[in-house]
RNA sequence: UGGGGGAUCGUCUAAUGGUAGGACAUCAGACUCUGGAUCUGAGUGUCUAGGUUCAAAUCCUAGUCCCCCAGCCA
């Protein structure tokens, strides 16, 4: 998939500050990065991006990328994600070898940090309630007041957070905070606290050991000091907390490694945030976290994207400091560009209509070569029955042909892939007018597709052999916002009236035979409809298909054109 | 209205004082046994106003607009 062929630099101002680094001999040339989520919720495109950054630095600058959980919440976490997490990122097709981090496993090392702080003045134990401590805090315009219990001696600080730790206290009663500047204008830096106390819960790896837990905070910078992280990279919205960042380490006098930020992917028709995602999921608007439609690496990864269209996608729209929403067309050209050259050709036919050829003999079948994918001949031919009785599209006839509709209709002649040409005589329509079969003649000298006289066929449709098809079930994804932002609401309602109402249509479709030997996983284009996933919902006799996207239709623009 | 960031085609993103380029999207044409793919071509952009300079997206000045921050979330 690399088309970096090109001696031009795949250059962004963090491969830039970089290079600068590894020059200047900052980290001694060492580039070691990592991704750091926190286990309460399933990895979305945006991670994507932040994997591939991550991963992809490491490897071009020969450095290493650690996968680490930041598990310091457990009232949020759960070990169901760990694993998710884990697999998500191997489906993208990044390793992080041995590897693998908690921050619950520096919780001890942090511990003593805290006190070696609290040894130099810098922390101490408050008593305040999360609601005076808000008071206090002051506001963006006004600066915050000093704690009352600020000025604690350092042994009964000590004294005080020992206790803590043993769980002498009650939720929520005493906190660490560092002490820094209550009239800082950086209100992260008006004495943030470093460890709450949370006893309700067990966290999914220290059990009951602990009390008290670290904040992010005070927690994310001594995790990436701890394992030598050279370049901590993360989004914009923690650029007013590098300041911190760099005070706790610099406190400390130990390894310190550069936070760079910059902005998160957002993509149009689509949301990212994991509690709205989980909001979804919970009110049953689609069908888990992989249902396709979600923006889940899961989702996609049901969906049928293939991983290397979603690494070149997160390759390709850059890394910058300015807040965009991608045009989640450019995703979805990825994701033709790689099965246009990967999958298989089918014929299937999604909206079937009776096709009868007239002067066919009754009982005849004939076995005609099909070309499995004209864009990859290794992958060689496959036969296909052909008989009186046919299924086409009902997209590609009218009875009354529009402007610009060079499909079948009447009169008209057009050619079947890899088979005839046939023309149209007329059709058979039920008692309520509905046309119910579609009658033509064919001529027997264009086997194969082609005309001796060199007569052409404006198109070539897809059809199947009544006789032998298969019974499949598409399930027809969409977008599953209307909006182009779905965070674009009224005031007094919310992102779900943006819903796409019709974000699935499932359908019983008629496939040819070789579609009955598939596993979950294959990945073939139905000719003329979209590139198709057979999903795990698949059953003996009933395969089951997702639309992973649709071919470009040149026909369906117009169409719209002309309404 | 305190502080921190950011503004380049419709959407992303390059150009680091020297021809504003690429991708997606759009439109037009060629080709085609997928109205697919492919190929060719076209249009559209430096937030505004001044200034420095032979030369400004880039440097200076003054504005404008957008995003983030008042969790014991991350």
């Amino acid at each position: 998939m690399e088309n970096h062929n090109n001696s031009e630099k795949p250059s962004d101002f963090i491969r830039e500050f970089i290079k600068q680094d590894i020059e200047s001999g900052r980290f001694g040339g060492r580039v070691h990065t990592r991704f750091p989520p926190e286990p309460n919720g399933y990895l979305h495109i945006g991670h994507a991006k932040a994997i591939c950054l991550n991963f992809d630095i490491a490897k071009q600058f020969n450095g290493k990328c650690n996968l680490r959980f930041d598990d310091t919440n457990p009232t949020k976490e759960e070990y169901e994600y760990v694993e998710a997490i884990k697999q998500d990122i191997k489906w993208l097709g990044y390793d992080w070898e041995d590897r693998l981090f908690f921050a619950s496993d520096y919780f001890e090392q942090m511990y003593e940090y805290a006190v070696q702080l609290i040894k130099k003045g810098k922390a101490y134990v408050c008593d305040l309630t999360p609601k005076e401590i808000k008071q206090y805090r002051g506001t963006l315009t006004e600066p915050g007041k000093e704690s009352p219990y600020r000025n604690r001696t350092i042994e009964e600080n000590l004294l005080l957070f020992e206790k803590m730790k043993q769980g002498e206290f009650p939720e929520g009663s005493k906190t660490l905070r560092a002490k820094i500047d209550m009239t800082s204008s950086n209100l992260n830096m008006r004495d943030p606290v470093m460890y709450r106390i949370i006893k309700k819960v067990r966290h999914h790896r220290t059990g009951g050991k602990w009390f008290i837990y670290p904040t992010y905070d005070w927690a994310h910078g001594l995790e990436d000091s701890i394992e030598k992280i050279t370049h901590s990279l993360c989004s914009l919205e923690y650029e007013n907390h590098r300041p911190l960042y760099d005070w706790f380490l610099d406190q400390l006098d130990i390894y310190h490694p550069r936070q760079i930020e910059f902005a998160r992917l957002n993509m149009t028709y689509t949301i990212m945030s994991k509690r709205y995602l989980g909001e979804i999921v919970k009110k049953g608007i689609v069908n888990g976290w992989d249902d396709p439609r979600m923006p889940t690496l899961a989702g996609m990864r049901r969906a049928g994207y293939p991983p290397e269209a979603i690494r070149k996608f997160c390759d390709r729209i850059g890394v910058a400091k300015t807040d965009s929403i991608i045009d989640i067309e450019l995703l979805e050209h990825f994701v033709r560009e790689n099965l246009n050259k990967t999958s298989q050709r089918r014929m299937v036919v999604l909206k079937p209509l009776k096709l009868v050829i007239e002067n066919y003999p009754e009982k005849e079948t004939e076995q005609l070569t099909a070309i499995n994918n004209p864009e990859n001949p290794d992958d060689g031919t496959r036969k296909i029955p052909f008989s009186k009785v046919l299924y086409i599209d009902e997209d590609d006839f009218m009875e009354s042909p529009k402007e610009k509709f060079y499909r079948l209709a009447p009169g008209r002649e057009v050619r079947l892939r890899y088979a005839y040409f046939v023309k149209c005589t007329g059709v058979v329509k039920d008692d309520s007018g509905r046309i119910i079969e579609v009658r033509c003649t064919y001529d027997p000298a264009t086997r194969g597709g082609d005309a001796p006289d060199g007569r052409k066929s404006k198109v070539t449709l897809h059809w199947v052999s009544a006789y032998h098809c298969i019974d499949i079930e598409s399930r027809l994804y969409g977008r599953l916002f209307l909006n182009k932002n779905p965070m674009d609401f009224p005031e007094g309602s919310d992102f779900t009236i943006n819903l796409n109402p019709e974000s699935i249509s499932i359908k019983r479709c008629k496939a040819e035979p070789s579609l009955k030997d598939v596993k979950p996983g294959d990945r073939f284009q139905f000719e003329r409809s979209g590139y198709f996933v057979c999903d795990p919902d698949s059953k003996e006799g009933l395969p089951v298909f997702n639309l992973i996207v649709s071919l470009k239709d040149e026909w369906e623009k117009i169409k719209k054109f002309l309404t």
